[in-house]
DNA sequence: TATGAATGAGTCTTCATTCAT
DNA sequence: AATGAATGAAGACTCATTCAT
């Protein structure tokens, strides 16, 4: 009876509606900023009218939140989930290596992206838990992982954030700055070696 | 050719209003964020009325800006120009011990800040532009300071730029996030050991 | 590329809208002038909000121009359209005195509207365009009018200047300016003395 | 006691400030507009502060009715006070045609003046009345030269309204629209006729 | 007298959200 | 379910006028 319900889709056309509003939205904000999008141009984007928008999501804030939890794995730490099948202390530096290469052509493709949500998760508490979820698991996935391949279990899980904070500054610097003076291949070996230096026993 | 020119006040009440439209923008944004102020409160705040902002503003965004400006330096790397008399490789990690804990108290005193404008840095170029500058001259001020003490030069550069991404990762790790399960103090201990590696040699 | 587009109406409904907001304009700005109507009078006097407006008018002026187009003809040289169909220099003279007090009767009835327009004119380009157009394509349909009825051909846009800028000028002085000294019967008939003079060979 | 009376200057700087105020405002209102001028402008263009406008002016609609009142006469039939010694019928038309010209080159001088006086003409009332009074003034002034020169007395008025409409609609052709298709030089002297046939007997 | 800093009401314009169809 | 016209509160900015110095 209540008119102002949010509804969650089930039909088909409907799910395929709510995720185009969500793409669409998702894709602008993060190309102008959450401030600079209107929901008219959301709307108009995911060529549906204004009004439908509202019966998929509360406000505008939420079509921004679903388009987070939708898309965030694909534009933080998306090679986490590469597994690799031979993996030891031995070719752990250079199978980082390629980590790191593959975090940066993400960077790269989703720079503005990347960008805009960093700066919601610092003035919006929900956005910032989220991610706030959303590291510790990537962090406890990764001790996992290092666990299971015989990796010193002292301290693991402070030695991983230590180690994804360096490759995500390493990241923002090489994709962002482009500091003329700096040499971003000495760079990576030494945030590798310092990587290998804290996760060694 | 436009009618209204902005005064650079050099009388003391003139720079006063000034310093006060500065601070009362600078605080309400820091707290609750660029676009959730408006020059109302901004003028409200700082005692004074509206019409008077923009003798002294272009606009509101250049409010931000000047505050950035004025108190970015107590915000950002505040105990950089601590100078150090006795400084040497042998006592330099517990020099970095302490100042990363003054970095720590500093994060903690103005967190709100910080996180607002963080966030404006990744929307906002010309905020950007003036960080990205910042960061350049005190990263150079540190790599100078390093030296002139003794430590090798090779790739210092980059070095000082990965300690400092450590420093501020650890930091705001700290300061925000307070996992249940992260042990700090070891944590501090293993970006000391971090950083003592680059910088040896 | 920007985010609000103007929309032209094609519904019924919004176009009375849009009607609506264009009468309500052009009624405020003749009775008390553009500078002195604003945005939320019109939308009132309008019956509609002020959001609406700038669904259909990309601002303020936008509804001046659209007003000026939509209602010029009506105020100015309306009885141009008048087709006589039995004209000739005999009965030439008799047939302009009607036109005169046509165009007077006209004045008349939209003296607020006239007066603002012509000022509109002298300090707003493109009105003054749209007039310059609108006089060019007047005095045409006069010239090519009095060819086709056995006028001399010669000078003839010359002189159907004057004789409009004569009859203009009559009509002004009548509705506004009523001097006592002036007896307004005999100023009719040396202005018609003086277009009969221009016109004959 | 009263601070808020209006001063009328008798000091001999005092009168010149105040002039500098009329002249400021006069000219910067010509040039852009009543609407798009600002006291702060005319301070500045005059030389004052901004507070000192107000000792001198009961408002800002105040310092252009001065204005005009200082300036209507340069800009508005200044060639009629040239006494002509030696006039009469038959080279009346010769001396017309001079006046004519100084009148063209009048516009030409004080075109924008002109133009924005005109539009606050027809949009204020005090200005309106100012003019008409200049008008008539004007009317009977040359009305009397005639009169003294032996031109027919009868409706020499109504003759003399007509004439300066015509001169005053051929000045604002020739000065403002430049026409393509018209030869100006034919209209003059179409004029001319029209005016010596008015004045004829 | 004179200054110019300060006031604050007023204006245009935007946009998240609602609602008639 | 869907449309898109309509709402109206809110915000950035301007400027005639006042007032402390």
């Amino acid at each position: 009876m209540d008119q102002s319900e949010i509804k969650e889709p089930v039909q088909k056309r409907s799910i395929e509606t709510k995720d185009k509003i969500i793409k669409a939205g998702f894709d602008l904000i993060c190309e102008k900023g959450y401030y600079n999008t209107n929901t008219a141009e959301i709307a108009k984007e995911a060529n549906v009218s204004t009004g439908i928008v509202y019966r998929y999501f509360k406000d505008k804030h939420d079509i921004l939140i679903e388009g987070i939890k939708t898309y965030a794995s694909n534009i933080f730490y998306p090679a986490i989930d590469i597994d690799t099948t031979e993996f030891n202390f031995k070719n752990a530096k250079e199978l980082f290596r390629d980590m790191i290469n593959k975090f940066i052509e993400n960077h790269k493709l989703s720079q503005t992206a990347h960008e805009e949500i960093m700066a919601m998760v610092h003035s919006d508490n929900i956005i910032a838990e989220f991610f706030h979820e959303y590291e510790i698991t990537t962090t406890n996935n990764i001790v996992n992982f290092l666990k299971n391949n015989g990796f010193d279990e002292s301290n693991l899980t402070e030695k991983v954030h230590i180690a994804l904070g360096l490759v995500d500054n390493l990241c923002h610097e090489i994709v962002y700055h482009k500091h003329e003076s700096i040499n971003y291949d000495k760079m990576i070996d030494l945030v590798l070696n310092c990587i290998m230096e804290l996760l060694k026993k």
